[in-house]
This record gives C-alpha cells, sequence and structure tokens, in this order.
DNA sequence: TTCGCCCGTCGAAGCGCTTCGACATCGGGC
DNA sequence: GCCCGATGTCGAAGCGCTTCGACGGGCGAA
C-alpha cells in the first residue's frame, strides 16, 4: 500500500505538507502542489479511509434509511437512494445503507461509532419514534418527508399547498368553474398530517383566488368510499368538471365510478391527481399528475447535509416546487 | 466520545485486555470478561470505527454496487440488497452502496482506500469489464449472476439447468407428453450466455429422461415474434401441451397468442414460466412460475464473502435450488 | 535599516484501536 | 521439588492521516 509518507519522499517534501497540498487547508505554493499531486499519480496514492477518519474526525460517509414497510413503492425509493448516492459522490462522500429494521439502534450505532458523519432519513412518520434520538445524536440529519413537529431538524419534501394550487390553476385555466378535491381518509386530516394539509390549503386558496367554487372530500382508502364520494360530488356539486385527486388509493376506483355514473373523462369531467407517476400512467384513462420529484429530493438533502456538515445554518423546512404532467385525463371544459 | 482507556479504567484493566475481551483473539479469564463488559454498557462504549479499521485493517464494510441499467426490475433489486443487508448486519458488517454508474473507479477507490473489505456485485455481465479488475482488486467479491468466464472469482445465482428440469417435471408429473421451451432471443444463446444454455439444458435433459418429445425455440424480444412462435409450435408439434416459457419479454403477448389462436390456458395448454413473481401473477392468467430467489441470494452472497474473508475456499459457482409456484396456468392435459 | 507579518513548509503530537512480545502465575508430570 | 507449558494480563509500538505550533525567509511599512 502507497501511503503519504512514500507520497511526500517523492515529492521531496514532508508528509503534512502532502497533506495540506491536497486538503488546500492552508496555502501551499502551486509548484509545490503540482509536484505532490503528479507524485500522487505517478504511485497512484489513496489515502487510508480509515486513517483519514481516525485523524481528521470526519469519515466522509453518510447514512440512508431506506424503508422497507408494506405499501411503500419500492421504484421510488431507488429512485430517491440513487440520487443521494449520485450527490454524496459529487459530495466527496460515500453512502452507507442501512434498513428500516435496524431501528433506532441501528442509527445510534453508525452515528456513535463515527463510521458516518452525517444521515438521512426517508418515510419519516408524523410521529416518528426516532425524532427524539436525532436530536441527541450530535450529528447532522436530514429527513424527507416531514413529521408534524420537527423543531430543530431538517426537511425537505414536495411542496404540497403548491401541488394543490397547481392543480386548480390547471383546471382553472382549462376554464373549469366548480372543482372538488377528494382528499386522503378523514382520519389523516385529524391527526394533523402536514402534508394532506397543506394540499387542502393550496386547493381551496388557488380556487378562492381564481373564483371557482370548491368543495373538499376527505375519502376512506376503498373503493366503495370512492364510489360514494363520486356520488355526493355529483349530487352536492351538479355543475362539477374538475377534480384532484389525492388518494392514491382511490384513484383508480374513483375514475371507473365516475365512468359507471355515465360521466366522460376529460370529455364531461377532468381530472388531476397527486400520486406516483407509474399510477398516474396506468390507468384506463392516462391522469395528469404531480408526481414526487425524487432526483430532486435526494439530491437537495444530501447538499443540506453538506452545508449543515460545514457548519451553516440551513432551513428547517426545504420545500420543493411541484410540476405538472399532462395526460388524457384533463381537457377543456366543453359547454354542454 | 468513550474510548476503550476510559472502560480499562472502569474495569480496573488495560486497554489491551479490554480489546482481547470484546474481540475473544485472546483467553480473558471469564470473570475480567464479566467486568470490561459491564464497564462497556455503563459508559456506552461504541469502538471508533475508523480507529478500529486503522488498528485492525479491517473496516467491516462491504460494497454493494446496484445496476440502474433500463431494463432492470428495480423491486428485485432492492430485494437483493435489503437482504444483502440485513445478512451484512448478521456478521457484525455493514453496506456501502455504490451505483453501476461509478464504474470500475469506484470500485478500485472503495478498495484502495480500505474503504471496504470486499465486495458484491449485482446485474453482472458475460463479458464483464469489471472481471480483471476484481482479480486484480485484492479483496474478495461476490458475484451475483454468471459472467462467461470466472475463473478464480466466486458466482451465486439461481440454478437455471434445474429451473428448467423443474418446469418439465412439473408438466410431466401432470401428463403432459408434448412440451416446449420458449427461449430467450437467439443472440443471447449465441453469445453462450450461461444461464441461458443452462435452462435449454436442464429443459431437454428433463424431457429427455420422461420421455417427452419437446422442442426448443429461441424467439426475440417482441409481441410479434411471440405471435410468431406461438403460430409456428402448433403447427410443427400439433400435439404440444405444455410450454415454459424464459424470457420475460414474451410472455404477456404469448398466452394472448395462444388465447386469439383458440387455445384455453390451462384446458387446451399448461404454461409455466422463469421470470418475476409480479410479472407471473399480475397477468390475466397467473403463471405458474419459477422466481429468483432474490432474499436467499443474497444472504448466500454474503456469507461465501465472509467465508473469504476468514481465508477460506468457496466454490467458485454456488448455485440455489429453483422453487417453483404453481398458478393458474398449469393443470393436468385433458384428453380431447 | 529594522520590525513585524504573512506565506510556505516542517516536525511532532495525537486520533482510538489492535496486536505483538513479555511476564507472572499456576498446575501437572516426572 | 523442579521444570515446562498453559493461561491471563500488561505495556508499548504501531496503523496512516490530520493538525497544531513553530520557524525561516521575504516583503512592506516606519
Amino acid at each position: 500500500m502507497v501511503k503519504i509518507t512514500d507520497v511526500a519522499r517523492r515529492a521531496g517534501v514532508s508528509p503534512s505538507t502532502v497533506s495540506y497540498a491536497l486538503s488546500r487547508k492552508r496555502p501551499i505554493s502551486e509548484e509545490t502542489r503540482q509536484r505532490v499531486e503528479a507524485a500522487v499519480r505517478e504511485l497512484g496514492y489513496r489515502p487510508h479511509a480509515g486513517a483519514r477518519a481516525l485523524g481528521g474526525s470526519r469519515s466522509n460517509v453518510l447514512a440512508l434509511v431506506v424503508p422497507l414497510r408494506a405499501g411503500i413503492d419500492v421504484p421510488v425509493v431507488m429512485r430517491f437512494a440513487v440520487s443521494v448516492v449520485t450527490a454524496a459522490r459529487g459530495h466527496d462522500h460515500d453512502v452507507l445503507l442501512l434498513t428500516q429494521e435496524e431501528g433506532e439502534e441501528g442509527l445510534r450505532r453508525v452515528a456513535d461509532t463515527a463510521l458516518v458523519d452525517a444521515l438521512i432519513l426517508m418515510d419519516v412518520q408524523l410521529r416518528d419514534p426516532r425524532l427524539p434520538l436525532l436530536r441527541s445524536l450530535g450529528r447532522p440529519s436530514v429527513m424527507i418527508g416531514f413529521p408534524s413537529e420537527a423543531t430543530g431538524l431538517t426537511c425537505i419534501d414536495l411542496d404540497f399547498r403548491a401541488a394543490g394550487e397547481a392543480c386548480v390553476e390547471h383546471l382553472a385555466g382549462l376554464g373549469h368553474r366548480v372543482v372538488a378535491l377528494v382528499g386522503s381518509p378523514p382520519e389523516v386530516y385529524v391527526r394533523g398530517t402536514a402534508f394532506a394539509q397543506r394540499v387542502v390549503q393550496g386547493f381551496t386558496g388557488a380556487a378562492d383566488r381564481a373564483g371557482l367554487a370548491s368543495a373538499v372530500h376527505p375519502c376512506e382508502a376503498t373503493p366503495a368510499a370512492a364510489r360514494r364520494v363520486a356520488e355526493r360530488l355529483l349530487r352536492e356539486q351538479p355543475a362539477l368538471t374538475g377534480v384532484v385527486v389525492h388518494n392514491e388509493a382511490v384513484l383508480e376506483p374513483l375514475v371507473d365510478a365516475f365512468a359507471r355514473l355515465g360521466l366522460r373523462v376529460p370529455g364531461d369531467l377532468s381530472i388531476t391527481a397527486i400520486c406516483p407517476d407509474a399510477l398516474a400512467e396506468g390507468l384506463r384513462v392516462p391522469v395528469t399528475s404531480i408526481a414526487l420529484p425524487a432526483a430532486e429530493v435526494g439530491a437537495r438533502a444530501v447538499e443540506l447535509l453538506m452545508r449543515k456538515l460545514a457548519g451553516e445554518e440551513v432551513p428547517e423546512a426545504t420545500l420543493l416546487p411541484p410540476r405538472l404532467t399532462r395526460r388524457a385525463s384533463t381537457g377543456p371544459r366543453t359547454l354542454a
């Protein structure tokens, strides 16, 4: 193994100079640095990760905790993971993969052994048991998703309020005047899930600003509930022509229910959703939708972590702008 | 941070004794060990990973290289990854996630910096450019999948020959006397892909042993090709009642083609496949199939690596027994 | 000219752990 | 009763890197 002293000898300098030349933590003359870099190249020098971590108290490794739970969209998780790894490499860091299963003990372990410098958590729960731990870990962390109470921590996610707004604005732009939001199950709002409420706020606010008539309907995650909501919508808002769905589980049954009620999409009814692209694309009528920008979230999460590692202050909450993908389910209001 | 000297002081022994007590690399009296362990618990001691790696020249980290390429079945990859992480944790190791994108340079980097002790590669190509690198890396590695030439390396995968056999035996057991294999595209056989040829060998051998009439049909990965193969099968083997499909891309079109030709499954034709469970389950007629046992492959890969790290010799090739899942697509031969 | 300063470099002291050799103690075999 | 080999423990020497303090030389200011 070639070590720093070998490089030093070859370049005719001391080991500390080599270290400084490579880390640029102290001024080194251009000429000396050139010689050092040449020696590094010629010898194929690679600093020993363990030694570096021990000496410099930085391992240059991030922990990424991925969820396993049922109901998780695996391809989305994978996209997060890949974007995190790629972004981390861009900052000269590697990524250690932890499974949710390892739980708090796993987090504590990798943090306490200084195996990692910082952590990224995915699939954060509203009342996530790991929050107090994160606060006391003594290492920077970023959560992908928003728990109900995250003071002192850092979160990043899609801006669900803007997503709600974007859906409404899209419909308004197509001429729709009466819209409805089919939302999450009632208990989600009761628990105060941040992202669900944000959607409602965005939806309602945008509808008001655009002068649309609007209504919000929470909906259980069952096909039967979807059917009931569909019927109720038509009864209570006979002039309804635009629907926003923020409830993955009922999107398909809801579309079916509308069809069974004799409504054509988008002829009679335009539908937009906030859901994974795969779901929106796979339906009989592909649905105009806003998806979670996994790649961007991952990259930004890493960036936040790097800034925290550098001692910078970062915002507690980062919200990413939604992007709406037009598909077959939305069209201009037809004046029947 | 609590360090080994703190533990030593508390337990009233020297640091080296603590080290030996914990690693059990030298005999330590039961009583002393108890005291050391108590001190560890009371102080919440965690050995510093970097120091450990530096002192002991073992980082206790494995690298896992996951594929990104198009056409990759992401959930399957994820299942591999999770099983590798879980198995690694069972051996007190962590897992560093590398993306295929990083390429050979990434492998060299994590190996040369001693960030990892050993490597696991997924999605191995037949003539994988990384093979010579693996041989020269000076660290143990295991490949999931078989390249065409892997002397001196270690591979593990599903036993595709046995999978071919199992399909035939299942059909033979149901009374079928004339069977066909719809295989991979011709060029796959031309290139000598190990796993494709193994399936053919297993299929043919088992058919011969069972006294069945059999034929093998390579098939391009297009719906049109699937239709052509379906027609040809019926023309050339009029008495055909059993089909084995080893070509994910054409399974669905092939089933459709048979339906369009007026054959009912499994009434007229029994079909088995070697493909991911999700695909087999998702078809109109769920297909009896043999899937890649991702969890087991991952766990075994880690085990092989651990044995190599321990200096043991391990077999170059490990083949896992296939397991056939019965679904609706196979039934007894009906004597029309 | 001299003082003080900054630039560029060096030497040495760790970082926290493992491991090697040494040493003391204790039995058992002759 | 003595020697020898286990057995159990200790001290010290690294592992390869970073970093701190120091130092010499050059330069601008006084």
